[in-house]
DNA sequence: CTGAAAGCGCTAACAC
DNA sequence: GTGTTAGCGCTTTCAG
């Protein structure tokens, strides 16, 4: 019977420490990530100690933090992000939500937002909305449970009750849009006017007399559109020669293709030498459309456009436009957010970034 | 002194109270958001109640019901997702490592895995790599630190060490590469050598029977290039013709317009009615250097490309191509990592989806 | 310098 | 049906 005993306790011991080790080692690097609390039983220290390693935020001594480092080694370890964030209250998250991030101009946003988060040591959580309102609020709400600490909204709606909820949530936030003019909330913009003046004085400096600007706005007030008008008709005015503008229905290239015949018109009863669009879109119907009735451009008519889409610099004739620097346009927008978490304060509500100048082939020196 | 203490009593109780209310609702819904505690004070139940009207995990009582509701609602209160994944070990995150977001054909892979993944409560975490592979493997670990279910690997190098290194994490993962040929990994590609023999059929159809093919590979053997080469060689040795391959380095659209001359040549010699390209940027290059050098596409010549990207459909003559379902992969590859974290099996290793023949103006009937 | 212990906000046994 | 309690993996006092 005393036997027995003797051989039971000594079974029992063995196995307990084979459990041990399967717990918190084989089994643990197996099938689940090593904890703070595997790394503290390899190293023989503290758990406090194996975090003051990870987050150097207090001395340690050289032998724990060797006993630490190789155990973290050993076993692999990687903190788990999702517990640190919930103590710590930090998530280095930034939600963005995006109209669609199908459209190109918009992927270049979100590059800039993922490019300089990253630098920072933020994740983009991205969501795209599709231009439905409803979304647009409802990703909101879930980017706000998953604790992002910012949020930037990339939309083409104009939308209100965004901007207004916005305000309920205490976090840094950006509003891009690309066609909406809404002062009320932080926002990054492009400066528009100055756009269309650069624009115009190129065509003048060309010797362009009668410049016919090609709108795609009924309800401008509300939109950038009236910015670009306004430096269009600014700078002709000031030239002492007169604004004509013609509005298309829509803003694609088939938009422009049809309202061709009427374009074709204005350009003769008004001796028209050079077009400025509103878009590259429009620019290029345009063009198409003066390709297929036999008028050369830009030999006998000068066309640009704005926004250089991707087409632009392909297209033949290569078009002359206005690049908007949409990759900073993420890039200020996240540096904004970022700037309002260190606790900094913005001076200004919006920003407005320079375009540029892309001179190409559609649009030529006058001949006289 | 009874009296003053009888004071002292009341007053202090109260202070208490205010005390309390602000700690739990005033102060809390000003700076912070309110927890699931604050909603049980409130609602005047336990926590585990309101769990379980949140998560309907368990039957509540329609009165308790109704006051968690009311609390709710009260606080605006939302679940802090953060804490219930560590809890509940899912993180509803899909992690995705693009080359770049700003290709479009990438944002389009993303478009896919977004929107699929949002049907099923999935946020994705976005990582651009720039096509370092340091970035990559760092993302990777980033990733898992942050608990992502799921791992979607969209890149355009030929890594080793990625499929490598993701078999150590246990998550499901996919990897989508547009140029290299990996099936030691599990991946969703193209049909590419089923498109090559669309493509040179159409073009037999058209009644051509010398069509030379502009491949852009010098070390096809891993690429999936090896495959469209295939696809062609197989369809026209099929047609008892003699296949044609012309190698330009490089796959822009300035690659295909500096071998121009010598491609002229190559079609002079062998009588070339028609061209295949395996790239719509070297198609457009080449038509480019075709219209420079007075031969009219598709009059004289037709050209075809391959993978219709934006331009394709704008650029005039309109190329005919073949279209690759961008989308389709990004929500094939995270319905696969959904279907894997649901615990179905995997049949296939890699799936393979078909392409479509885009036809439009670049390639016509022979005229004989 | 180090460890014990409290607690972030939540879920999930476990008792009642 | 409901409340109590024990964690999830980590950081951060607070004593030693």
């Amino acid at each position: 019977m005393g036997d027995s005993l003797i051989w039971l306790s000594v079974l029992v011991s063995p196995q307990c420490f084979i459990q041990y080790i399967c717990m918190n080692n084989i089994v643990r690097s197996d099938c689940m990530a090593a904890t703070i609390k595997d790394v503290a039983k390899l190293a023989e220290v503290s758990i406090s100690t194996v975090s003051r390693v990870i987050n150097e935020s207090k001395p340690v001594s050289p032998e724990a933090r060797r006993r630490v480092l190789k155990a973290i080694e050993d076993l692999g370890y990687k903190p788990n992000e999702i517990a640190r964030s919930l103590v710590t209250k930090k998530s280095n998250l930034i939600g963005v939500i995006v109209d669609d991030i199908g459209n190109s101009y918009v992927a270049q946003i979100v590059r800039g937002i993922e490019e300089i988060g990253r630098m920072y040591k933020y994740d983009i959580l991205l969501c795209s909305s599709y231009g439905n309102e409803e979304s647009e609020l409802r990703f909101m709400q879930l980017l706000m449970q998953k604790q992002v600490e910012g949020m930037i909204i990339v939309s083409e709606i104009e939308t209100k009750k965004i901007t207004e909820s916005v305000k309920k949530y205490k976090i840094p936030f950006v509003y891009l849009n690309r066609f909406y003019d809404i002062l009320q909330t932080p926002t990054v913009t492009l400066d528009n006017e100055l756009a269309s003046i650069i624009m115009v004085k190129h065509l003048l400096e060309l010797g362009h007399k009668n410049i016919l600007y090609i709108s795609n706005g009924n309800n401008i007030e509300r939109t950038i559109e009236k910015y670009k008008v306004k430096g269009y008709k600014e700078t002709v005015n000031n030239a002492g020669l007169t604004p004509i503008i013609y509005n298309v229905n829509g803003y694609k290239i088939e938009d422009a293709y049809n309202a061709g015949s009427e374009i074709i018109n204005i350009i003769k009863n008004n001796n028209i030498t050079a077009i400025y669009c509103c878009q590259d879109e429009l620019a290029i119907g345009l063009i198409n459309y003066l390709y297929d009735n036999n008028i050369k451009v830009p030999d006998e008519l000068s066309v640009v456009g704005y926004g250089d889409i991707g087409i632009s610099s392909i297209y033949r004739p290569k078009l002359t436009t206005i690049k908007e620097p949409y990759y900073d346009l993420g890039a200020v927008a996240i540096r904004r957010i970022l700037k309002e978490l260190k606790g900094e304060s913005i001076d200004e509500q919006t920003i407005k970034l320079p375009v540029q100048l892309i001179i190409r082939e559609s649009a030529v020196q006058m001949k006289n």
